[in-house]
DNA sequence: CGATTCATGTCAGAAGTTCTTACATGTAAG
DNA sequence: CTTACATGTAAGAACTTCTGACATGAATCG
């Protein structure tokens, strides 16, 4: 994975910013969430934690809501997105590897650790 | 300023993911705000809501401290960055103001919304 | 040495946020 | 008219964060 996807991908994002995002409403959000359209993270106090990535995605939900779209012909979407990237990441295997070198590089340079920005 | 920046500069994260991605105590992140090393945002409830750029800074203070350097001369390095960062946005006026535009779609004034993805 | 400063730990009480569950409701479909 | 869907709302519990105060080990200073 790419540290731009690890950053998208990061469950990092507490449910008030995720409403501040999307405009979507709580209870909105957590049904989408039963109907199998997004699947945050839970921190350990059981509260959710969303990536980039799941923002994204109620941006979407609301979009196709908005086109009459229904939730089933949305998990399908979803879905063949979610294929589509496996099969990227599997493809990604050199530029993986070589990526993480680099990484391991620049963690081990310095006694102390690099800026996030390189990462995140 | 960039969409990358723009992204790096949203101040959406909470305390406890601060913590988790800098393995700081709320106690020495709260410390290093009251030394003007980090400037948060606060969300309505007068919660703190840090940046992925606030995230970096806070990393930098972690190195800087573990080599010695004093927060007073870590004030000045960040001013210094800061000014450089300025310059840059200044110059990106052109830049700026599309990204705006494309903001403002986000927050919902509009029926139609382009995916996240392609801001964040 | 004793006093002071620095960076951090810890605790307490208040306030904000999120969780789950349950019931209510408007609209569209049958 | 009845059902299903998508969302609103409320309540109580639990989690998280806030500020302020006091404690402490290490370093520095007089």
């Amino acid at each position: 994975m790419s540290e731009k996807q690890l950053r998208r991908s990061l469950a990092v994002l507490p449910m008030s910013t995720v409403i501040a995002l999307t405009d979507l409403t709580a209870r909105q959000i957590r049904y989408y969430e039963t109907q199998e359209l997004v699947h945050p993270k839970r921190n350990d106090g059981n509260r959710r934690r969303y990536s980039l990535n799941d923002v994204d995605r109620l941006l979407e939900i609301k979009d196709g809501l908005a086109s009459g779209m229904d939730f089933a012909t949305m998990r399908k979407l979803t879905a063949k997105k979610e294929a589509v990237a496996e099969k990227k990441k599997v493809s990604d295997t050199h530029a993986r590897r070589v990526l993480e070198a680099e990484m391991q590089q620049l963690a081990g340079m310095r006694p102390a650790h690099p800026s996030l920005r390189q990462h995140l």
